[in-house]
RNA sequence: GGGCUUGUGGUCUAGUCGGUUAUGACGUCGCCCUUACACGGCGAAGAUCGCCGGUUCGAAUCCGGCCAGGCCCA
């Protein structure tokens, strides 16, 4: 496209987007592998393909894109790969749901290859709307955690680990869905109120209160709050079980409610976590008195084979016929459920295989790592702390990278495959030589797969180049990790823990951690409270670069936004004002020389000295990623000073054919320049858009501006003229006159001599004359400012008193301040620079207005 | 229950290593269709800066307590 001459009146923002998104390509975007550009890499997270790309990802890519596209400019080669986060639960329930069936109807591979589908779907329905975003992907770095190349990878990592150590098997107990026979973790439980009863009934004469009778049989011990009067002496004792007739220890522990019940808790394997915690604490035995089915075991002794909710019947019903059952209350409580089956949650243990958290070195690795804001560090270091267990890694499901290992039939060796045999799933494929133990050929292959954190905790290993061996990744580490807060204690720990477990490394420089966003009422988004906002509906209504102004100056970054469609609505009108401002100064850029005039003129010497004030505060907020801060700089320049301030000044200079327009020609050139490159991070489209019919050429090619200009005269005496200009403009409006009514003649008395090429009489329709010294009016002292800065610390607890006596001061010392004043009848010198007298003037011979403001006077004559 | 965090005109928000009259936007009211823009311009009203206490000549800002949100975790 040429520059043309001619801007449409409107700006249609869906039709411009469109246009420049058909028109941009992909590889504009892609990282140079053999570029000697300073390279800056960044380890973008990959979303759980859910079909929607939320509003919540919409802020976190905004940031990333600002990021990408600055840094572009800056001149480094940058990499913004998209990846996915494919498995997981919530995949499988979809696909259950939509084929009416469950997984253990159709043969594994044929699940997996339905989830397959359903999530590349996925996949392609938010591609379109982070392309519709104007996102600056490089999808030549896509990567999709399923498939082959990126699950060897995981399965790679996997081995690596258990090698060196650091990854075992062991039993531990887990949350367990009894229907649908897989251990599921607490992000996918649920509660649900429910009333249920609590039963009261003896241990050896201990009362002792439960609201699961059927799980007596794996009761390991009674625990009672140490400072509990009632059971002072029953510590170390042991009781017997009623009806199944094991002792039991009794315990202390703090965490015992002794307002609960009889304040004697019995500890079952498992009722709830907190016999988990008590199971860990205390060190107990394990009864496994429920199967994976939901079934009792023999542990339970006569009543093994019945359902737990039978059992507890039968329990209750055999209590009460022997005398044991006391009483019965109601009780409200929350229970563990399935998300998927509701049915309720039982805590299993079960063979499991774990990860080994090394705190110490986690932290010290964490604290390599620059964070933003500085607070979120606090965050990872409490919760590293707080880790009570080694991160459990196995799951019993299909839709997940499979765990690649097999165990002889005969002898139980595990067998590993060779690295440059995976990816493999090992019950389907088989070992290619017999078991090095005992030669048996015989294999039974590991059904646990991997928690999906294992996939994408390695994504800054994939995307820096790791083949899976013992090389460093060629472009380990990453410069930055875009992260929301929510993530911290997952994908952050994760990632920090693996990289340095795996490549003996931090993983990213830094690391920008977002908030939330939160609903125009202030709560998390939900279905339930129906108060979602989808990107594709803003963008519908306002675009994408209104979108990305939102995410940009709705908060500084970390904060959680409360979504605002006001934001939204302004950001569409600073892009309407922009673009009235292009189709201005285009228009009369037209008329002028290409050639580039030297600037000479006051107004557009102090437009320039502005805008390198602007560009200064621009780059500075977005070296810090302040992009709240870089936007409201470039919004107030655009708006206050470029369009109300300075054009306002500068439009009968360049209406009127004089020589002098040149110079505003050329600082109007080189100011939508370097505001168009200011913009183009936040408003990809618009800045185009704008560039083009400026210079011809794409701005996300373009530097960042280096603009800089320094001209203290300019900044003074074009502080006083615009500010006499709006001041006139009151004056007139205070009047009831139209601001382009006629003024007569007006005398600006400044400080020094000004020359404003006529363009204060132009933008009043006044004569206006500049003149220096002062009008021979007669001056009074009206009022004093006094200077707090000088006051306070030279007069501390004097100041108040120093104020009132101050105040109390004929108007001629005011003027001309005496060396001291009395205060409580002492008397006190005047700090210099203490006060400023507030002058009124009063009208000598002429009749004038006068106004004042700081160092300069106005006179306005009305006799033509 | 724990960790982190937030609380500023009707609404959202800036300011927070203390300093005169607390920023901006949306909304409200008044005037103005001034050759870029009425999705605009000029002006006005509107805030005990969550509450209580402390430090200080001076606190939105520092300290302590309380109240109310948010996120994560038990």
């Amino acid at each position: 496209m040429s520059p043309s001459h001619q801007l449409p009146k409107n700006y249609d923002s869906e039709e411009v987007e469109k246009r420049w998104q058909s028109i941009w390509r992909d590889e504009d975007n892609y990282f140079d592998p053999i570029s000697p550009k300073p390279r800056f890499i960044i380890d973008t997270p990959p979303p759980y393909p859910t079909g929607n790309f939320h509003i919540g990802n919409a802020l976190n890519w905004c940031y990333i894109d600002f990021i990408a596209r600055y840094k572009r400019m800056r001149g480094y080669n940058v990499m913004f790969p998209q990846g996915w986060d494919c498995h997981g639960l919530p995949t499988e329930v979809k696909v259950e749901e939509t084929y009416g069936i469950t997984k253990n109807d159709v043969p594994r591979e044929k699940f997996r290859e339905m989830c397959r589908d359903l999530t590349l779907a996925n996949i392609k329905k938010m591609r379109v709307t982070m392309r519709r975003l104007g996102f600056s992907t490089d999808w030549s770095h896509e990567y999709i955690t399923m498939l082959p190349e990126y699950y060897r990878k995981t399965q790679a990592s996997f081995l690596k680990m258990l090698k060196a150590g650091d990854i075992y098997q062991s039993e531990h107990p887990v949350n367990f869905c009894t229907r649908c026979e897989t251990a599921i973790a607490f992000a996918e439980v649920n509660y649900t109120p429910r009333t249920t009863r609590l039963n009261y009934f003896d241990f050896d004469g201990v009362e002792i209160a439960t609201t699961r009778p059927e799980l007596l049989a794996a009761c390991v011990a009674v625990a009672v709050h140490p400072d509990d009067e009632r059971y002072r002496d029953l510590a170390g004792k042991r009781l017997t079980v009623p009806i199944f007739g094991h002792q039991v220890p009794v315990i202390e522990d703090a965490a015992v409610d002794p307002g609960f019940g009889s304040g004697a808790v019995m500890i079952c394997t498992f009722g709830d976590k907190t016999d988990v915690y008590w199971w860990k604490q205390h060190k107990l035995d394990l009864r496994k008195a429920i199967d994976r089915k939901g079934v009792m075991t023999a542990v339970a002794g006569p009543y093994a084979g019945m359902s737990s909710e039978a059992c507890r019947k039968a329990i209750l019903r055999d209590m009460e016929k022997a005398g044991i059952l006391k009483r019965q209350e109601e009780l409200e409580q929350r229970v563990g459920t399935c998300w998927r089956c509701k049915t309720p949650i039982e805590i299993l243990s079960e063979r499991q295989w774990f990860v080994k958290v090394h705190r110490d070195q986690i932290l010290e690795t964490a604290r390599q790592i620059s964070w933003t804001p500085e607070h979120m560090f606090t965050r990872m270091e409490n919760w590293a702390q707080s880790m009570e267990w080694d991160w459990c890694i196995s799951r019993q499901r299909i839709f997940a990278t499979p765990i690649p290992v097999w165990f002889c039939a005969s002898c139980g060796e595990m067998v590993l495959p060779a690295l440059e045999d995976l990816p493999i799933d090992p019950t389907v494929d088989k070992p290619k030589t017999p078991c090095p133990k005992c030669g048996g050929s015989d294999f039974i292959g590991e059904k646990d797969v991997l928690d999906t954190w294992m996939d994408s905790s390695i994504s800054v290993l994939h995307v820096t180049g790791w083949d899976g061996t013992d090389a460093k990744p060629p472009l380990f580490p990453a410069q930055i990790r875009p992260q929301g807060h929510d993530i911290i204690r997952t994908w952050a720990f994760y990632t920090i823990l693996r990289s340095k477990a795996l490549v003996g490394g931090h993983p990213w420089d830094k690391i920008l951690v977002n908030g939330m966003v939160l609903g125009e009422d202030g709560f998390k988004m939900s279905k339930s409270r129906n108060n979602i906002i989808a990107p594709e509906e803003i963008v519908g209504k306002y675009g994408a670069d209104a979108l990305r102004q939102w995410g940009a100056g709705g908060a500084a970054i970390g904060s959680d936004i409360t979504f605002n469609w006001n934001d939204v609505v302004a950001a569409s009108r600073f892009q309407t004002k922009l673009w009235n401002i292009f189709r201005f100064v285009v228009g009369h850029l037209d008329s002028g020389t290409e050639n580039p005039a030297p600037v000479t003129e006051l107004i557009d010497r102090w437009l320039l000295v502005r805008l390198s004030d602007t560009v200064a505060e621009v780059t500075a907020a977005m070296e810090g990623y302040q992009f709240d801060r870089a936007l409201r700089a470039i919004r107030e320049f655009a708006w206050g000073t470029l369009a109300d301030d300075y054009i306002e000044i500068v439009k009968g200079r360049l209406y009127a054919d004089e020589s002098s327009r040149a110079s505003a020609c050329s600082a109007l050139r080189t100011t939508t320049d370097v505001l168009c490159r200011l913009l183009a991070p936040f408003i990809p489209h618009f800045a185009e858009e704008c560039y083009h019919y400026l210079a011809g050429r794409s701005v996300h090619k373009e530097a960042w501006p280096d603009f800089q200009y320094i001209d203290d005269a300019a900044r003074r005496h074009g502080d006083l003229l615009v500010k006499t200009v709006a001041e006139l403009r009151r004056y007139k409006h205070d009047r009831g006159l139209a601001l382009n009514a006629p003024l007569g003649h007006v005398t600006i008395y400044a400080p020094e001599p000004v020359d404003d090429a006529g363009d204060a009489g132009r933008a009043l329709n006044a004569a206006a004359r500049w003149s220096t010294g002062k009008p021979l009016l007669e001056e009074v002292a009206s009022g004093v400012n006094f200077n707090m800065a000088v006051i306070g610390p030279a007069l501390r607890k004097q100041a108040r008193g120093f104020m009132e006596a101050v105040q109390a001061l004929p108007s001629e010392q005011l003027k001309n301040p005496p060396a001291t004043v009395t205060v409580d009848g002492a008397e006190v010198p005047v700090p210099p620079g203490s006060f400023t007298p507030k002058v009124a003037y009063r009208v000598a011979g002429e009749e004038v207005d006068v106004l004042t403001f700081e160092d300069a006077v106005v006179t306005i004559g009305h006799s033509s």
